[in-house]
DNA sequence: CTGTTAGCGCCTTCAG
DNA sequence: CTGAAGGCGCTAACAG
């Protein structure tokens, strides 16, 4: 059918491809006069400008690559949204590509991105090697991370606020007669699930609390892992009276198999998640949460690839820190005594 | 730093460049001796052909756009994690376009999708304009649509087959006992809540029951139209024992809001949900429901975009029917009386 | 201010 | 079976 180029645009509005082009890219230099006639014959005749020919020239996709794990895990899914909406804003547009657990399956998605020519690539919720991070680098794609403990030289290090954040949690339960407290991590292979569980155990030592080792359980972020943990938790003959999680979903985890033993919350125990994902809200009962702001992390992560798009890439690591706020719920409670 | 084109390539190996370009695309007629000396140079030298140039030649993408209104809303992020992953297995990619309910920017949406030239779009959850539905076949652009009630010529309609799912839910209540059934619709807009209503109407007549008004309680597929429908149903001096909802989160927001009134699920309300998101089974209690499967909504919507970008246009309906399987769990029982 | 022209990186006839 | 040449749609010098 129809696949009209600027040729034929210029053609019809009689002016050049170059004038033509200069209308369409708002060039103040052109009469305004033929401008007018380009647009109309744009407009009459439905013309879309190719992208891919503009980017072959131009060498900007206005593109970004996205690289997630679990599109699944509602924080994620929500960032994603976030993400979405911002890049779409500034006629951006997300490539999206799952990483799925296997290296083979990120390979291959790493090399159409690089195919693509895409103008950055995030990482989220998902631990980069650094060998991929080179090969991104030296085609000149710059790539933002989140929360990397020690960022390879060049990238874009965006950390949430864990030290503050996890603070935060656990302050709030030590002033509500809390003494034993304690703390479900995340996949131990991530570098964020370090992050935290330092910054819990900081936060503890700060305000005189001791931890015990069982009191620590790891899971992995997932609901399934948020029922083991409470499981485990109540299968300890001294128990903690109030626990931080790494995220909602495993706080969610351990409300659901708290209802299914009979175990009430907050009373006979304090949880407290972290992210603020919207199901928080609607949990019975509601989730004491620390929030992570997807519209300011998603916000970040497209300003600063956009920005060391048309800045010359250096070898030093940009980081941006990301505030984290505590939401006050029902699931936790003063402290009546200690649980055994 | 290093930009590689095929010329380069083609040099380094000592060959044309039309050879050096059938050797990546594996065209058979060339020298295997040649071939292995160009994909030896490929390596060495890290070189990855460009997208961009070789749509513009080709005249495909290989990429497809995604039009969803709510990633949030876990049934459609486990379908984009299933279609991204059908995608990735055949060199496809997946490009994001959000229609955030708001008519600009799914229009902004849509042209950039014709821009970058997508050789297909799926709108997902969401009833497309027959005039956007025109402009992209108009640009040969084919469009897989869901649960289209009367799908305008030319498109791919995907039904789910919510006959059949919902007499699956009706059905087993009824072998449960129940006479006296509700249902809780989408949103009123949505072309699919009326198919699945009409479902619910012609399967209850099906099997002799009739549905009284005040039992059809009008939702929008939300966790917070669920909470309001039980709110709803039990201020109803005459209540059913049973409930179908048109999705599980609507189910989620029942539960939920049972809980917080201390009403028994299953004891004094059945709630069937439908799809079978993963959440589906850690509810408490576990949610009875009618499953989509995720990763064949997504194969047939891949399959069908495929397909239609390389027979030629016609204006004929091509249509899909995906299958539902009931899934028995724990927030279904026996009827025992009737409530009042 | 406008038009002509030369590529961007690749594929694909068309001759050898 | 291989290579030279033209062109996909667009932008950016460079002349007028």
């Amino acid at each position: 059918v129809r696949n009209l180029n600027l040729r034929q645009i210029a053609k019809h509005a009689r002016v050049s491809t170059a004038t033509a082009s200069r209308a369409i890219n708002r060039i103040p230099t052109v009469n305004p006069y033929l401008a007018k006639r380009v647009w109309k014959v744009i407009e009459e005749l439905g013309y879309y400008p190719n992208t891919q020919a503009r980017a072959l020239v131009s060498g900007h996709s206005r593109t970004f690559g996205l690289i997630i794990s679990e599109l699944t895990d509602p924080f994620f899914a929500e960032l994603v949204q976030a993400l979405e909406n911002v890049a779409a804003h500034d006629g951006y547009q997300i490539l999206l590509g799952m990483s799925g657990r296997d290296s083979g399956q990120l390979e291959s998605g790493i090399r159409r991105m690089i195919e693509r020519r895409v103008d950055g690539v995030a990482a989220l919720g998902f631990d980069l090697s650094e060998p991929v991070i080179r090969v991104l680098l030296s085609h000149n794609v710059p790539v933002a991370l989140m929360n990397r403990l020690s960022p390879p030289p060049g990238v874009i290090n965006i950390r949430i606020d864990y030290q503050n954040g996890v603070r935060q949690a656990v302050q709030h339960l030590a002033a509500l007669r809390h003494q034993s407290i304690g703390f479900v991590t995340g996949r131990e292979s991530l570098m964020c699930t370090r992050v935290q569980k330092n910054a819990f155990l900081d936060a503890m030592t700060e305000i005189g609390l001791g931890t015990r080792h069982d009191f620590m359980i790891s899971g992995d972020q997932s609901i399934e892992s948020g029922k083991g943990a409470l499981r485990q938790l109540f299968s300890l003959s001294y128990r903690p009276t109030a626990v931080v999680c790494s995220n909602d979903l495993t706080a969610i985890g351990m409300l659901v198999q708290a209802h299914e033993c009979g175990i009430s919350i907050p009373h006979q125990l304090s949880i407290v998640g972290f992210d603020d994902i919207d199901l928080a809200q609607f949990t019975g009962p509601s989730l004491t949460t620390v929030k992570v702001s997807r519209a300011d992390l998603a916000t970040v992560v497209f300003e600063s690839l956009v920005n060391a798009g048309t800045t010359p890439a250096s070898t030093e690591v940009k980081e941006y820190l990301l505030p984290t706020n505590l939401v006050l719920r029902r699931s936790t409670s003063l402290a009546v005594s200690d649980v055994r």
